[in-house]
DNA sequence: CTGAAAGCGCTTACAG
DNA sequence: CTGAAAGCGCTTACAG
């Protein structure tokens, strides 16, 4: 038989000799390194060395294989529009999702489990590969393919972002979009603004709907219209500049706009100004989702900070919960205001 | 023993049992189902059948421990700075990264592998999880740890990018930076740029080197001076200001800018903007690594596409190359200019 | 506290 | 062309 390939200096140390060395028994062996079963201080000491000495690693195939699990959790990215083809880039937010990825990484690595990537396009053939114990999807949509690949292959999931078109799964972990856009409109408030403009986006999406009906709750509370345009993903930019001027030439021009999606924050703030307009001198701008564009944007935008690194970890922590047959849970995560140029008028 | 717990509605079927419905044995099973062997035709059709009625799957880690593979690559993104740290946030370019990891997990599914994502922090711990058979890691720096770790533990790697460090490690996909600086400065002077300036970053990696060179090589055949300027990834937007000022207030201005990466090029033309100057009237500009903030800029920033889809699939190509032990290689993929308005002065 | 043995699901010499 | 058997490395009842 071939050695174990995946060390490809030196064959695989087994317990086996590692039992040799320390001379007891592969059982004990189990056992010292596993901390199940009763070994006697001396023994497991011995046990300890020389598996140290030799470098014996466990054979994960072989541990998967007697305890009838995989160790392995599943993340699904959301796809970027194939090239050439006319699908909509999902893409919304890239910089979120590689620190999610390698976020969820490390925290599967720290609970013992290897973090698969499984490509977001052709969920049949993602889910006839490798076996994975559940998986966490990023930003469903609604009816999104990839859940249903997954739960007709009987695998656990949990995602980030709600399913729109399953708002009573509870395995979900999410920003707090509702508490995320009070903290913007109580920002921008609180810096002068009196008319609130909020720019939304054409995309059927949990945090779309909670951002927008957040906003709409927050205006009637106070007293204010609710003003609302709608950009769309396949147009941005010329999308954006149409909503932008549709709320600059408005009766009552807003004098904030809170742009909820990541993409558009920065196109927004550039239609505002190519229309004369100084940001933040008459008008306040804040975005929804950070970015290193919104960071980079001149003036830098105020802009909500949703943690991807929180999220990643609740996402994994709550997976593996799943898996241990804890009871349904889910996560809202409050996002952290960074208060920029972009909203400060007095500074 | 408990069942396999990958799939948690049904127990997994085994080879057993479709051999038991097919009325033949485990290794004609085995045969039929690989291809390897010699089976009677008939008894293959029988085989299949009563594998494909009883949703049989092959059980990877069975397999993975009888043939001593892991049957799993791994993936190394760069790591965007940990919160709370004054690390420098390397994660220069997260839509290429998104689409690189999508796109190699698609490629090692399509050739039989999983695709692991190892988190970028703390090698060492990396590389005592699951075992890989090999390793792609995306934009190494000199000395890069990743890289070190991966090499201590004997698991062969390609790089996305070559290691500045080691340019004599044949095994790595990469764009071709000094072909598509040419055409871009090619691009540029044909829209009648007659003074173009670099605007590099101070970072220590291969493709700034070879972007710089080729720069330069350029400039020498055609007889132009070698304009170059300088930002810095901690201080970015300022740092680009300053470089952009420097270029503008030269005693001779030039009249075009490429800016090499793929961050830089936003911020620089927001600054070229900002001094009053036209945008492609007054400068051209272009970027060398595309990206949806160049697509977003105003105007529209022209810009190299990288491919990063040809990248992935060329890395886990060759990676699965090297692991079959074929004779080094590398790969240099030229880029695709996207023209956009910033370079089009007439149009 | 310790160990011999069974068995997870698979592949592959080997014998027929 | 087909099948019985060994064995990959591990964990865990079970017996001592």
């Amino acid at each position: 038989l071939p050695r174990q390939g995946h060390r490809s200096d030196a064959a695989s140390v087994t317990i086996r000799q590692v039992a040799a060395r320390a001379g007891v028994s592969v059982t004990t062996v189990s056992h010292a390194l596993s901390g199940r079963g009763r070994v006697d201080p001396n023994t497991k000491t011995r046990v300890l060395a020389a598996a140290k000495a030799l470098g014996y690693r466990p054979n994960r195939s072989a541990q998967n294989l007697r305890l009838g699990r995989a160790r392995t959790l599943a993340l699904l990215l959301p796809a970027a529009a194939d090239r050439g083809t006319g699908d909509t880039n999902l893409l919304l937010a890239a910089d979120f999702y590689v620190t999610v990825a390698n976020v969820a990484a490390r925290a599967a690595f720290s609970q013992d489990h290897a973090l698969m990537l499984l490509p977001p396009w052709e969920p049949r053939l993602s889910v006839d590969a490798p076996p994975v114990d559940g998986a966490v999807v990023v930003d469903p949509v609604r009816a999104d393919p990839r859940l249903r690949a997954l739960d007709e292959a009987g695998i656990p999931t949990v995602t980030i972002e709600r399913d729109p078109s399953r708002l009573d799964d509870p395995w979900w972990v999410a920003p707090d979009n509702r508490g995320n856009t009070v903290i913007a409109l109580n920002h921008l408030a609180d810096a002068g603004a009196t008319r609130i403009a909020l720019l939304s986006v054409d995309v059927d999406a949990g945090w779309a709907i909670e951002n927008e009906e957040a906003f709409t709750a927050w205006c009637s509370e106070h007293d204010k219209p609710p003003i609302v345009a709608r950009a769309s993903l396949e147009n941005l930019v010329e999308s954006t500049e149409q909503a932008v001027r549709q709320l600059v030439d408005a009766p009552a021009r807003p004098d904030a706009i809170f742009a909820i999606a990541e993409l558009f924050g920065p196109p927004a703030l550039t239609a505002v100004q190519a229309i004369g307009l100084d940001v933040p001198g008459d008008m306040l701008m804040a975005s929804g989702h950070d970015s290193r564009a919104a960071q980079l944007s001149r003036p830098p935008l105020t802009a909500i900070d949703a943690r991807p690194d929180a999220q990643a970890n609740a996402a994994i922590e709550l997976l593996l919960a799943r898996l241990a047959g804890e009871p349904p849970a889910h996560h809202a995560i409050p996002g952290q205001l960074r208060v920029r140029r972009s909203s400060q008028r007095f500074s």
